[in-house]
DNA sequence: AGCCCAAAGCTAACGACGTTAGCCAGTCGG
DNA sequence: CCGACTGGCTAACGTCGTTAGCTTTGGGCT
């Protein structure tokens, strides 16, 4: 029986990729070590089991969309940042619908949790968004989590085919991020 | 044997109430039989099966929150009702995890999908939350996406314990209330 | 070069779960 | 009072996650 060659890093690719292929439900053990050339057992050499497995796909997930947004991020500010970052991710969840189903789920758990501080990065990259609007600086928690909440919700709405058809989900992506940048800049 | 009396409705009300106890995901099919005194396959009768179930749970979530904002949105107009609307829902998730999480699924099917009415009695309690403010038509479409990412997006969060407990989530609750009222009063 | 043992793969098996088939009793209309 | 429909049951199967325990590989040390 020659040797795979496997290691968590290459497993938790392998199953993020058949997330986003057939649904993060549909990742199977079977399934996954099917693709892999294994048998099911194998796997547990490498990850604990399903609970670890999904939340690893959610820390590369975050990763990954931090690494994009401090890409997109670069060099711009204002209204030209805010449109990036919501773009990027926007952009992402579309992209790969399974990794990001991982990230919603689960508590921080641990104290020296890797999730926490691969979403504290992204965070990072939405604060310093806010760099670039007048917002007092006790607002800062409050438009983050304006970010986030309408980010995520319109991500999992679009991804979940909750729109109809009637209008473009793309005008009103831009509708959003006007919204956004117009109610941000606004000083009183 | 005697007989348990049980009806789909019965089923589905138990069923909800298990999925708000334990969460959607535990909800098995022998623990809900349990829940009712009966053996597992005599679920069967009443419902076809557990995604039968889930989407027979989602329906009556959605009805239930198009009652409560119903309710709630006697007799209010403008800010008013946009903060009675929103406290609403985030009032509902809160209360009932499970049930929501049973509507945070996938597309509507079938043309007459019981789902799709439900679904429209709170987009339609959604609209009249903007008939108090100076929308143009064209924008209604994208003001309603904005209000179902922002509140789904925002109760999803504070659900999973996403936000950090630093700073209160009510006060964040109030802030973003605030905001899209200023953003949707604006008429230029 | 050759040995050795930790790691990585395997088979077998178990328990939980969803689901189907088929049987039997309770109840209700005629 | 009878019969048939209905709602409950037991038995059984397939899938899946997981554990136990065996075998083999191959890298490193002598």
């Amino acid at each position: 029986m020659p040797r795979a060659g496997l290691d968590p890093a290459v497993v938790v690719s392998a199953a993020a990729g058949l997330a986003d292929e057939v649904g993060l439900p549909n990742v199977t053990m079977g399934l996954l070590a099917e693709r892999l050339g294994v048998r099911p057992p194998s796997l547990y050499k490498h990850v604990a089991g399903q609970a670890d497995l999904v939340r690893r796909i959610a820390v590369l997930a975050l990763t990954e969309v931090g690494d994009d947004l401090r890409d997109a991020l670069q060099g711009r500010a204002g209204r030209d940042a805010l449109e990036a970052a919501a773009r990027t991710i926007r952009h992402y969840v579309l992209e790969h619908p399974g990794r990001y189903a991982a990230t919603v789920r689960l508590e921080p758990q641990g104290p020296d949790d890797p999730m926490d501080a691969a979403g504290k990065r992204v965070l990072t990259s939405l604060a310093a968004v806010l760099e670039g609007y007048p917002v007092d600086p006790t607002d800062t928690i409050h438009a983050l989590r304006l970010l986030r909440s309408l980010t995520h919700g319109f991500a999992v709405l679009e991804a979940a085919g909750g729109f109809q058809l009637d209008t473009d989900v793309d005008e009103s992506f831009a509708w959003l991020v006007d919204f956004v940048d117009r109610g941000l800049r606004r000083t009183d």
